[in-house]
DNA sequence: GTCTATAATGCGATAGAC
DNA sequence: GTCTATCGCATTATAGAC
């Protein structure tokens, strides 16, 4: 009775959005090259040749599906970086590893398809811009000068060090992990702190 | 008269090199997906089946590919961080554009396929320890304690923001670079002075 | 909106001649 | 060591029925 849909097929989502998730899980298990027409169709529930009735080609269902995913991670980011330690959200924000492998099939898909890498810039851009500002917030609170520390400067710090221990996680590489998470986590705990120097 | 092979044919090197060289710039230039035997047999100027005269699989020739990748990195660092400099050179050595297409193209087929996984790692692992043994001797002769600053974490720190900051340019996101580069290479000037603190 | 069928091409891998 | 030829299957994309 709650939703006011027509009848409901695999799990009441339209078959557009189906498509797109389903590319997205076959993309995380298999990488892009494994995300064919037919194999997406078959993961969705539905016949090959419907694909190109939702999507003119396979590139423009790559776009929609990184186009998805990033307004869930913008819209994570912008309600995460209000609370009261925005750089530790940071720090945790970009450790989830649930969109490791993801990011990095469409950073390879990037370097070779313009669309793809167009998408990709937009979406980096804006997100940096809400962590920098988020970052300027916290470091002005902590007197700190904004010159010697751009607030742009430390997001990217923390946010790319984050992302590279998952991404070399989701390969298993793990040497030197723990200290270098315990070193920035150190760093970061300081930080929170009243004033200080740093 | 200074080589004494055979007769020379397209540029001197042996087959199964060149295939290996074919391999890594199809890689690099269009993607994994698109270095198939076909492709890779037309760039090295011989015969599709000739591919699998040399490698039993298109993945036996993709860890090759990496493997001889890994050897010429690995060289390049153990003559480099001897110097006397050996924090600078490290993220000077890092941050070097060449390898980075093909390392993403890497990282995402290492996702995905067990046998590339596994030579990565072991590839990273011997780059790690080389270069946190330099950064060990860098720190301890500015007379850091080792237990704030794990050199591990100190030259992952270096490396990984160095690399992170070239696989965004690569794709052509540069919002922030100049910010984080000039704060880290400042950073890095302070360090190597004499004594203080950090 | 979803299907069947098909065109045109490309793939990994093998057999076997030279 | 390099080739030709081929098997069996997958690919993107389109045409057209329902």
């Amino acid at each position: 009775m709650a939703t006011p849909r027509k009848k409901a097929a695999p799990a009441d989502k339209g078959t557009r959005q189906r498509l797109i998730e389903a590319t997205a899980k076959v993309m995380r298990d298999e990488g892009y090259a494994a995300a064919t027409s037919r194999r997406i169709a078959t993961e969705a529930g539905v016949k090959q040749a419907l694909v190109y009735y939702y999507f003119p080609s396979m590139d423009d269902l790559f776009v929609e599906v990184l186009r998805a995913g990033a307004e869930v991670s913008l819209e994570r980011m912008r309600e995460a970086l209000t609370d009261d330690d925005p750089l530790m959200t940071l720090w945790k924000l970009n450790s989830d590893p649930r969109m490791t492998t993801l990011n990095t099939e469409f950073m390879a898909l990037a370097n070779h398809r313009k669309a793809i890498r167009a998408e990709l810039k937009s979406f980096a851009e804006r997100v940096r811009d809400i962590e920098a500002a988020a970052v300027a917030v916290a470091l002005r609170a902590r007197g700190l000068d904004l010159d010697d520390h751009p607030p742009v400067a430390i997001s990217m710090l923390i946010a790319q060090i984050a992302r590279s221990l998952c991404n070399e996680e989701a390969v298993g590489v793990t040497l030197g992990h723990r200290e270098l998470r315990e070193f920035v986590e150190r760093r970061l705990k300081l930080l929170a702190m009243p004033p200080a120097d740093a």
